[in-house]
DNA sequence: ATATGTTAGTTTCAAATGAAACGAAAATCA
DNA sequence: TGATTTTCGTTTCATTTGAAACTAACATAT
């Protein structure tokens, strides 16, 4: 997404309003209009976390998120990965194989079932991994920095009755 | 992104606890991130609505947006369209060559400073304007219904502050 | 005036993406 | 047993993406 303007959220009448206010009462103002600001919102952050990482690291975003599920599940499958990072299999196969080309996790098939593979951390992806989870946790404080306790269970609420929502299309 | 997992944001356990629980104290479970729940239902949302319109309108995420923003801010440059739509000027510049190229806005030249376009809908953009304008908004309803009207309001704040927070990295 | 710098928008190129087709392994059925 | 279907994961291919380089127009400084 790339450049986040300065105004996004603030008075959309700045630059005096619309010469015309497309035609009857219906109005779509972006500013306010709940799947953009979800949009912006997210992209802001997804990037602000992906930049403390990826160049120092030299891993994406999806070899990230592998990485992060396999460290609180280690030896799970490539679908498992999936499901649990609301990735599809093509990313998920991807970001399996660059890390095994990088070293950073290990792959083995399963014995029981050849279809599955086994994947864990590498040593030096568990060192790497280490070192991220405090940078992703510290900017997650940060954002939740800015709300109190009744915020964040009001946060974590709301959230979970969106998604509850979003996924009935 | 792809498949939805049916259990995403259910029991993180179901499947057994981690085989190890990553050295110390330090345990980044995706599922109850906050960047990655973000991440998650804003996905679910984008392409809910775009589902609604890309295929019947034969037109993108990009170029939805900049129809939207030009409803609201008719003859404005692309430049102002990068600021109102948080995306890069190079997605911009993609979607209004798009939306030109099927006639679905127009774009003149500023006479004051030739460096500028004027961007507005043509006749049948904004018909098909007025006819996804109310798609998307009816899909937010949707998403709203879910809450009452004070929780309505904590959203609309809580949004607000996080996205103050994530600006300044 | 001429040089230097800045801004709006486009193009280029390499990388990321995902739908669809695919191969291999296992499960189900005959 | 062999035939069919399903599932895990990879590959192919066409599209989308964005950083960087570019052009054109304007602004500023000398």
């Amino acid at each position: 997404m790339g450049e986040i303007p300065e105004d996004l959220l603030l008075d959309a009448e700045e630059n005096g309003p619309p010469a015309s206010a497309a035609g009857g009462d219906l109005a779509l103002n972006l500013e306010g209009f709940l799947p953009y600001r979800l949009s912006v919102l997210t992209n802001t952050v997804s990037r602000a976390i992906a930049g403390a990482y990826s160049k120092r690291f030299g891993i994406s975003i999806p070899e990230w998120r592998v990485l992060a599920v396999l460290g609180r599940f280690p030896g799970i499958s490539a679908k498992e990965v999936t499901k649990r990072t609301a990735m599809d299999k093509v990313r998920v196969s991807r970001a399996v194989a660059a890390l095994v080309r990088k070293a950073l996790i290990e792959r083995r098939t399963d014995a029981q079932d050849r279809r599955f593979s086994i994947l864990r951390h590498s040593e030096r992806g568990h060192r790497i991994y280490e070192e991220i989870v405090p940078l992703a946790l510290s900017y997650e404080k940060h954002l939740l920095d800015a709300l109190c306790d009744e915020e964040r269970d009001a946060l974590d609420a709301l959230l979970t009755k969106l998604m509850g929502k979003a996924r009935d299309l």
